[in-house]
DNA sequence: ATCCAGGAACTGT
DNA sequence: ACAGTTCATGGA
């Protein structure tokens, strides 16, 4: 991926089939957000990159993506861990061709393919924040979900002021080992998603889970190991898949955002069942992930 | 009050 | 393998 360097910013020139006011709709879903800040088109975000709190303020100018620093400019090493972070965060490593051909002879997607074209798969760089958060919008309503994520951030998280605004980092796994499960009952997490948490920091902090070792791993056997951990199953894993390990294969098809987006999408007078699913899908293979992101995004419209 | 939320583990067959 | 039950809380 393509960047420039300069003394005071980073450009980064986006793939094809981008459009950062798209990604920003996505990620403006929830006003009890706290992992990121929209104001006046500009997306602010504070990452950790080397035990060092980096805010940073992105903008689309003239179809280029600019890297600010509003309150420190980084070294380079650094630097290029923004980079990362921010191609992965909007998936600028995937080509959407394929994806778009394959919308356009669908009655379903075609539709949305038109109307949010440029969308891409926001994601979920860290693999703890994925798996936990994933977790923690497991068989509960939306807002109560993000209302746990607040609480949690805000209780273990490291933040930052600026300009009168806080921003947060999410919490570390090695931060996380060392809570008890009590303490998030007080959050009002259930006891079985205090423990599903609290296990997987664990197993990160022994090395046993990391995303490097996960990364490699083909479609398969990467669901398999996923679902080896305790609080994760299918639906979990294929959440985590998607927005962690850009598979575009990953489906969950179980999910009852995607469920509600089939029924107002078809105008169905009930939820589709999972063999009706499995059928409207069959021409989705391979992009199963951005037909579901898109039928989401149709929820926010 | 009753049912449903961006499910998963557990239990019994 | 598969279906039924339990977990727990907020919102409609």
């Amino acid at each position: 991926m393509k960047w420039v360097n300069h003394e005071s910013h980073v450009e980064i020139y986006p793939p094809k089939e981008f459009k950062f006011t798209e990604c920003l709709v996505f990620l403006g879903r929830s006003q009890e957000e706290v992992l990121h800040r929209i104001k006046d088109h500009y997306l602010y975000k504070l990452l950790l990159i080397q035990e060092e709190m980096i805010l940073v303020k992105i903008l689309e100018a003239e179809g280029i993506i600019k890297v600010e620093f509003p309150i420190v400019a980084p070294n380079n090493s650094k630097r290029i861990q923004v980079v990362n972070y921010i191609e992965e965060w909007f998936d600028f490593h995937s080509d959407l061709e394929g994806f778009y051909q394959m919308a356009n002879e669908d009655q379903l997607l075609k539709r949305m393919a038109e109307k949010y074209y440029g969308l891409r798969m926001v994601g979920i760089p860290d693999l703890f924040e994925a798996l936990t958060w994933a977790i923690m919008g497991q068989q509960i309503n939306l807002p109560f979900a993000y209302l746990l994520k607040k609480r949690f951030v805000e209780s273990y998280g490291n933040s930052l002021t600026f300009e009168g605004e806080t921003y947060w980092i999410y919490p570390t796994y090695k931060e996380i080992a060392k809570v008890r499960v009590e303490d998030l009952r007080n959050l009002q997490f259930t006891t079985r998603k205090a423990e599903y948490i609290i296990g997987i920091a664990k197993i990160m902090v022994s090395g046993e889970i990391t995303k490097e070792k996960l990364k490699h791993l083909e479609y398969h056997e990467l669901h398999n190991q996923l679902m080896k951990i305790r609080g994760v199953g299918a639906w979990t894993a294929a959440y985590v898949m998607m927005k962690c390990f850009h598979q575009h294969s990953s489906f969950p098809i179980a999910d009852v955002g995607l469920h509600n987006a089939l029924k107002l999408q078809l105008g169905l007078e009930n939820k589709p069942r999972i063999h009706e699913i499995k059928v409207m899908a069959t021409n989705w293979e391979g992009w199963q992930s951005y037909a579901t992101f898109y039928l989401w995004r149709s929820l926010y419209d």
